[in-house]
DNA sequence: TTGACAAGACACCAAATGGTGTTGTATTCT
DNA sequence: AGAATACAACACCATTTGGTGTCTTGTCAA
């Protein structure tokens, strides 16, 4: 598991079911920090630490140490770039519901 | 690499860049043959075979035969659940937006 | 019908992935 | 000061991934 490198490709960091899962939880709080994450999951702390490493790596998630604990928290924005890329397509799928309807008409 | 199960999760499928470099080259087409799609990359015809059939795993694409080759088309409409997954999150990322805004008036 | 071509099926390989346990190092508590 | 805690860093391992080449089957053309 690489989780050296920055930059690493935010398609890749969301691909992981158990990413996004992350995602979803540091969405309904403000900061948490990993031993309270890691609670909510079945694998070891070493693996979830792993996880975020990735999505910090990503930019999806800003780890920020307070004491001896280090609190996560969820950073949405670089989720545009999805988006962006997804709507793209959205073009075609509705497209191809209006053909489907056409097709209904002629049907009837 | 894993291209004989059914149903494989979109976002994994998705999350390749050659894979979606091949979705992209879909999108302006109605239909290629897999000698054709091979032109446009670098890698062997077996390597892309097996992102298309990636792709075919999770719907994103649809194979037909015709005659001695295989005519791949782009099925957009998978696409539309990382659509919905991404859109939760615009909330989050408008939102930081706003208070960005307000933290620049309090500047003022 | 024989030869050329398209592409699926298969075996193979190096590297990346996702997990484990252990060790080291701050930091807090008593 | 000393014990306990939080977590990063590291070594390790099995499985998956993304590519390769070869073989085989089906189809078209001469």
């Amino acid at each position: 598991m690489n989780n050296t490198r920055p930059n690493r490709d935010i398609y890749d960091a969301v691909a992981d079911p158990t990413r996004r899962k992350l995602l979803r939880l540091l969405a309904d709080v403000e900061e948490l920090p990993l031993n309270e994450i890691t609670v909510h999951f079945q694998m070891g702390r070493t693996a979830v630490s792993k996880h975020l490493a990735i999505l910090k790596d990503a930019d999806l998630v800003i780890a920020r140490r307070v004491g001896r604990e280090t609190r996560y928290r969820l950073n949405p924005t670089p989720l545009k770039e999805i988006q962006d890329w997804v709507s793209f397509y959205e073009g075609f799928w509705k497209e191809r519901i209006v053909k489907l309807n056409h097709l209904l008409e002629e049907k009837k």
